[in-house]
DNA sequence: CGAACTTTTTACAAAATGTTCACCGATTTT
DNA sequence: AAAATCGGTGAACATTTTGTAAAAAGTTCG
């Protein structure tokens, strides 16, 4: 489940560099070193936000930007070099989310990226990762269940699992959706992996409460419904 | 953890001696020469407080105070000229928190850092780099480590790292993200380095309190955890 | 009812993750 | 210069989690 950046840069350095530390903080990276490619892979890796330097081979920077907005909402933050700042509004007009100038801080990337991420929404906020049912408390900052009280252990991927199910009660998930989401889409599973963790966690959870369960939809998939 | 402030202030003079106030003080100090570098700066260095000059060279304090506002909460105090009545006006439009005039009393300005801090409430303590628990001190300012009653001889980076972890209780750290922020983004080494460090701690710790404990969180990382 | 299909349960093996230990090299202290 | 300290690595080992297969139980519908 880890998000996805392209890097479109020609300068190997850069890329390679890029790549280095942002793997390193566990994004998936891919590379690609000229717009055309960039518009290619794209299309194949569907990444959450995109680097994108402005001078490019083949199909500049702009040109890429326009075609990524035309196709999508993903993030883009344009790389440009520095004092181009007709480039900034041009790119920003172009629909870019931000810009970073050439050369530039590690740390700032990081930053940047991270700002654009939590503004786009594809990453849940600090604090709203804690749901609260009827003697029930999912907290996945603490990584906690607590349940009537009491902190229940509770592995990472039932942990998720649940958060997963409980976030939109009511809800009906099938067994794919639920291992593309939870699992992660390159997940490749008996859809009997998703029972076995719905048992382990009904085993934890059962008789608790009446106000909410973990139930079946026969024929369809399992969703936490509440009263 | 420091309250981290940025001053931007094109007369050294000035500059310095703040520096030199608010570092006695336990500030980090970063400073900016020109509007254009307080911008830069103040996205990297991403401080809790703003000392802006009015007159500055390329962007001028206004330019700088709306951008930052436009970016963020954090808290700006003006420093203006005399006399320029409405340039306080003006700036307090613009977002400013508060306004000191030129020249000034170093007592006044700590005071006023200080108050405008207590009223932003982002920053949770003071200025005090330690922590108390049970049986338990973690004094940064001194660099030592005091269970039950008793200083325990600890290295740097062993303080360092339980002082992370005990700043936010119970709060889960992934290995990733302990690296980054104890060891620093640009470190690259293996996970198990925190492993270890996690034992030496546990080592000095363990059974000395049941009101909080190192825990494991499987599959996740560490965390310090308060009953 | 019984066939076909779906879900639950169990048990086990495989995979992933965490702990600990011994040791190395760099740095600091004596 | 020797000794001690510190931070980090790799490997062996221990533990927990996760996935799978298969049997058991339940549901639907003609």
């Amino acid at each position: 489940m880890a998000v996805k950046i392209l890097i479109v840069e020609d300068d190997n350095n850069i890329a390679d560099l890029l790549r280095l530390y942002l793997e390193k903080e566990n994004y998936e990276v891919a590379i690609a070193s000229d717009g055309g490619k960039g518009v290619e892979l794209f299309r194949r890796f569907q990444p959450d936000l995109v680097l994108l330097d402005l001078m490019l081979p083949v199909l500049d920077g702009w040109g890429v930007c326009r075609t990524i907005r035309a196709e999508s909402q993903t993030p883009v933050i344009m790389l440009t070099a520095k004092g181009e700042t007709e480039d900034k509004v041009t790119g920003l007009k172009q629909g870019a989310d931000d810009y970073i100038t050439k050369p530039f801080e590690m740390r700032e990337v990081l930053a940047r990226i991270e700002a654009v991420l939590r503004r786009s929404g594809n990453v849940p906020e600090k604090n709203e990762r804690r749901l609260v049912f009827d003697k029930l408390i999912i907290d996945m900052d603490s990584f906690e269940l607590t349940v009537d009280g009491k902190k229940i252990p509770t592995p990472p991927k039932e942990m998720e699992l649940l958060y997963h199910l409980a976030s939109t009660p009511n809800r009906v998930y099938q067994r794919n959706k639920l291992l593309d989401e939870v699992w992660g889409f390159d997940y490749f599973g008996d859809t009997r992996t998703v029972d076995v963790h719905i048992k382990r966690l009904r085993e934890k959870l059962e008789g608790v409460s009446d106000q909410w369960s973990l139930k079946t939809v026969w024929g369809v998939g399992y969703k936490f419904e509440v009263v």
